[in-house]
DNA sequence: TGTGCAGTTTCATTATTTGAAACTTGGTTT
DNA sequence: AAACCAAGTTTCAAATAATGAAACTGCACA
């Protein structure tokens, strides 16, 4: 089933093709999209031709292979810029990497998916796209559940609905019930751990990024591994990750993501 | 045959719509893009629905207000994974950064135009015209007169033809002629500078990133500022710049973007 | 209560998309 | 060298989706 809510359309179906060559993660034949798409050959060709001749797709004549084009990167420039947390919260992120010394991540919800909308390494200054587009699990990551927790209910059903609960680790948490008590715990804490629920020797400490009414943002995390932190070492840096969480909830709030007026 | 502005697909038109809106660089009311589409209102309201709805664009229903979505992000990440050269050159690009302490640029030819596909700040970074997705001018900046100057002819005349000599500065070169001296220079000597020819202070050295066959792939460039470097100074990185260059293509031709075979 | 504007819906008309099948191309087998 | 095969490309009548003028809604302001 598509993952977006296909409808009927052209664009739509358009669409999904690009979603089919994007999964693939590398160059690919005409005949594998095929082989996985629901439409005749004929049909699928002249998509492909469209979206080529658009430059959503790359075709490489040598290897007869498409690829997402370049047109892609600049949009998602755009997307990027003014429908993220990301621009606002930059410098606070900077900030925050500065002064904790550990990886950074700034993430925000799209569907039921966590998307990591910007990064900062422990070492590296900055780095972009290699984040920036990156989707992950919400229940089991720390910027994941920190957002699900201050989630309306008639929301975080549906998102939870979609949630896979494959197990990753030992910790992982497999099944609704597990899920919304941790959640509570979170919503009653103010902030979400990571207890390498995703990835073994990885955890973190992240909190949500909420507006005044209390809107979910996004989320923030500071992230370590077990051969260096402890989820109590990295807890003291909850002050810092609070206040620049607030600052930008604050920033993103009068500006570009304000509550509905009431 | 009809004439309804280009009578081509519904595909092409969506994406203009895309465009359209991401040209804006702000959300933007549904009238404010009317006025600037050739659609009737009912018909660009109909792709405005399927393009919120398919998530290409976001929609604050407090506001009004359209922007571009975030599945951008997720198909960017896709694209400049696998159609750029920012992952193979990733490890290059950070142990130059490491390097030499400034700031460093990887991008590619999209077009007619520079696409930076990857960036690493200096120690302390100065707010500069550039990031990945990200794109500027060829004729006058470091890494787009370093691609050009090693483009074969019948495509370095079609990027020539969509230059704008748009004048950023005193330095900049401003027709053809002058454009294809500098060039030619470039050429023989192996590697282009900036002379402050896209921003007063900005000064860097490029160089491209070629194929065995000479085939153009990419730049790559470090840059400073008047106030801290000098171009000779600069230019006792080139070294390391050359040998990272030269690690890239050959990686990049060996995995990914093979001469055509003879 | 009325006027104007921004956004939304309707529906008969029209043009675009559709896809089975035929065709072309380049490479491999007999 | 002829026959074969697989991958990619083109054709064309039928089916379907897009179109856009006009009517409608809801809201702000007078």
């Amino acid at each position: 089933m598509a993952e977006h809510g296909s409808g009927d359309g052209t664009v739509a179906k358009a669409l999904a093709v690009m979603d089919e060559v994007a999964a693939f993660g590398r160059p690919v034949r005409f005949s594998e999209i095929l082989d996985r798409s629901p439409f005749p050959k004929a049909t699928l060709y002249r998509f492909m031709q469209v979206l080529t001749k658009q430059g959503m797709l790359h075709y490489d004549p040598d290897r007869q292979t498409y690829a997402p084009g370049l047109r892609l990167v600049r949009l998602a420039h755009a997307a990027w810029q003014t429908s993220s947390l990301a621009p606002i919260a930059r410098p606070h992120v900077d900030a925050l990497s500065q002064a904790v010394g550990e990886t950074v991540h700034l993430a925000q919800l799209d569907g039921a998916q966590v998307l990591y909308v910007d990064k900062r390494n422990a070492r590296q200054p900055v780095e972009m796209y290699s984040a920036a587009g990156k989707v992950g699990p919400a229940y089991c990551t720390g910027v994941g559940k920190a957002m699900l927790a201050f989630l309306p209910e008639p929301q975080l059903a549906g998102a939870i609905a979609q949630q896979s609960f494959h197990r990753f680790t030992g910790h992982t948490y497999t099944d609704e019930t597990a899920l919304r008590a941790e959640l509570a715990a979170i919503r009653a804490r103010g902030h979400a751990y990571d207890r390498e629920e995703h990835e073994p020797g990885i955890i973190c400490v992240a909190v949500p990024i909420l507006t005044r009414a209390g809107r979910v943002l996004g989320a923030m995390s500071v992230t370590s591994t077990t051969a260096r932190e402890t989820l109590v070492g990295l807890e003291r840096h909850l002050p810092r990750i609070r206040a620049a969480a607030e600052a930008i909830a604050a920033e993103a709030q009068d500006w570009r993501f304000p509550d509905a007026a009431e």
